[in-house]
RNA sequence: GCACCCAUAGCUCAGCUGGAUAGAGCGCUGCCCUCCGAAGGCAGAGGUCAGAGGUUCGAAUCCUCUUGGGUGCGCCA
């Protein structure tokens, strides 16, 4: 098949209709984008609408309506629509003749993107998780970054793009300085420790996760207590960063310990890095990177620290400039993030690079982003704040344990997993599935409740955890999802059983245009969440085509129907639907089991 | 104080570059399984889109102000 007729094909009915639409608009002297088509917002009145006669009226200085009717005019024979009506103001209702659902809907089943398109010209894009702490446990808070920015890098991939993830863990800092010294105090007698040790340190790590994440929080809470042991940890880390052996010698076993735990909760939650680099692995860069800023007078000398002004007269207010090095001589995080942004440059070479951090550090990266257009390390627009908001308890408060403390990633998901487990023993699948298959059928219930919980709002929204709420498989829920793909997947199961195959769509029934028309609009949907970096709009696909099933479905017979055309016919809707519901699910991280 | 994000049905949230009667889920009221997975479908009630001005043929959407919430604001990350 030569692309250019699969190209061809899969342009979608409304982008069918926009280009003839158009072009009436460009044959009476009127700009062709004005012949826009969209879903119609009235669907009682024709399936798809164009609004453009009305945005005319002022170029054409007429009345709309009789922009409108000079349009009707130029598309009278067209053979692609079948009726064409003016409406209220200057409408064009437009309702396409039947065959154009049977063609498009051949189109979509014969294309094994489901009628997904891919982007112009791919670039190179890398996306930053936003790193988590490797002296803390993840948090809420890293499960968008995670969910969202896993999604989007299966997007931005699926459209064609050449996509670099990185989780960029955050393991150079001050709380690198409280654990060091936090683990001399409770073992002095470490290796690592004792500045004379000259031998070979251990290869196993002095230390757990589980000591990790009880040394941080102790280190934190006594630093903030005490100004000297504070002190302490600020000469630790400054120590640490001079490039002190024993204490990078522990840093590499704090990391590789982190990462390990780490790795077990993003595999759990099917999620996935190209690289796992961290702040730690530029340090080499900055003092060149300081000095080159020095040199060419990017950086300037304030308060006895180096600093990148970085405000802009147009500014609403003042952007604080970005500090490179501290009056006591140190790096700060925005100074690492310069250095990684030339480490990116300098490895990778990305067009576009995404940082999926919550919006609270909107004023860090502003400050970031630019510093390094003005030093020339990135083009300008080449570097993008991908912000979201925060997880909050039913009080509409960032949700926390009963407690009060931070809530624990590893605990809510295994929470997630506990209640999909009970709700499937329920439905009685616990004595049908073998213990380790039944296992997994759970997991990905919880995964698909908590991700598309989150990624159906909009990033920027707050929005209230509800497991109760996600993990239903009644409503607009990542269970509900699922269960719709394996109901599919179970009517194709039982028709290759019976030795029933699909054949050449044939639409009979208003149900079955109405699933073509959600079959075809993923492409835009597709492009939309793209261009927004906002997956909430996948989600809205999915699930608006797992309700166009359900119609149809309910409405139309596929394996009861005696007419074998027309059987056939349904049962290519039904494969065309599971196909592209299981590509939209695989682009918000989720994956339908065979049965559940 | 200044800046940023936000305010839409009883609750949780959508709303594509401004378009007709503002949508979905939950909850509520009715129907629909001798038939493919009813974890479903169909129908209905429920809104001054926080408030007030403005731009426009047309505003939930753009601008200004007010009220109410969240976040951040020079040497943590």
């Amino acid at each position: 098949m030569p692309v250019r007729a699969r190209t061809e094909l899969m342009t979608s009915i409304v982008d069918q209709l926009t280009a003839r639409i158009g072009a009436a608009f460009d044959a009476v002297g009127l700009p062709a984008e004005l012949g826009r088509c969209t879903e119609s917002d009235r669907p009682d009145l024709a399936p798809y609408q164009c609004n453009g006669a009305m945005a005319a009226a002022k170029l054409a200085k007429k009345a709309p309506r009789a922009v409108a009717e000079e349009i009707a005019a130029q598309l009278g024979g067209d053979e692609m629509i079948a009726d064409l009506e003016i409406a209220g103001p200057g409408f064009l209702n437009i309702t396409p003749a039947a065959d154009v659902y049977e063609r498009q809907a051949n189109a979509i089943a014969a294309d094994d993107r489901a009628g997904a398109g891919h982007v112009e010209a791919p670039r190179k894009v890398m996306i930053d998780f936003g790193g988590p702490n490797v002296a803390k446990p993840m948090h809420v808070g890293h499960l968008r970054s995670s969910v969202l920015g896993d999604s989007l890098q299966r997007l931005f991939r699926f459209r064609g793009d050449d996509v670099v993830s990185d989780i960029h863990l955050g393991d150079w800092g001050y709380q690198m300085g409280l654990l060091v010294t936090e683990l001399q105090a409770e073992q002095p007698d470490l290796p690592y420790f004792d500045p004379a040790y000259e031998g070979e340190y251990p290869s196993e790590p002095p230390v757990t996760i589980e000591d990790l994440s009880r040394l941080y929080p102790q280190a934190a809470a006594a630093a903030k207590e005490d100004d000297e042991r504070a002190a302490l940890a600020r000469k630790a880390t400054a120590e640490l960063q001079a490039g002190r052996r024993g204490y990078r010698a522990l840093l590499a076993h704090f990391i590789s310990v982190s990462i390990a735990a780490l790795k077990h909760d993003f595999d759990t939650l099917g999620v996935h890095f190209d690289l796992w680099k961290g702040e730690s692995d530029v340090n080499e860069l900055i003092p060149d990177l300081v000095a080159d800023f020095k040199a060419r007078g990017v950086a300037e000398k304030s308060d006895g620290a180096w600093v990148v002004r970085v405000a802009r007269d147009d500014d609403k207010k003042e952007l604080a400039p970005l500090i490179l090095v501290s009056s006591q001589g140190s790096a700060l995080y925005g100074t690492t993030d310069l250095a990684t942004i030339l480490d990116r440059k300098n490895t990778v070479g990305p067009d576009l690079i995404l940082y999926v951090v919550d919006l609270g550090q909107s004023d860090h990266f502003e400050q970031v982003y630019r510093a390094a257009y003005k030093a020339g390390l990135a083009k300008e627009g080449s570097l993008e704040h991908i912000k979201f908001g925060t997880v909050n308890g039913p009080d509409g408060k960032r949700l926390r344990t009963r407690a009060g403390g931070t809530f624990r990633l590893a605990d809510l998901i295994n929470e997630a997993f506990e209640r999909a487990k009970a709700r499937l023993n329920e439905a009685g699948l616990g004595s049908e599935l073998a213990p380790a298959e039944f296992d997994r059928v759970a997991r990905m219930v919880a995964n698909a409740a908590i991700k598309f919980a989150d990624l159906q709002n909009y990033r920027t929204t707050n929005y209230i955890f509800e497991l109760d709420r996600f993990i239903s498989f009644e409503g607009k829920t990542g269970p509900y999802l699922l269960y719709q793909a394996v109901r599919v997947k179970s009517i194709m199961r039982k028709a290759e059983a019976e030795g029933l195959t699909a054949g050449p769509v044939r639409i009979t029934d208003p149900a079955e245009a109405a699933l073509v028309r959600r079959l075809d609009g993923f492409d835009a949907a597709l492009q939309r969440a793209y261009e927004l970096r906002a997956p909430n709009h996948v989600c809205d696909h999915v699930y608006a085509l797992a309700q166009a099933f359900s119609s149809f479905y309910a409405a139309c017979p596929i394996l009861p129907e005696k007419d074998e055309t027309i059987r056939a016919s349904r049962l290519m809707l039904a494969q065309t639907t599971l196909k592209q519901l299981e590509i939209a699910l695989s682009l918000i991280g989720l994956d339908a089991p065979e049965k559940m």
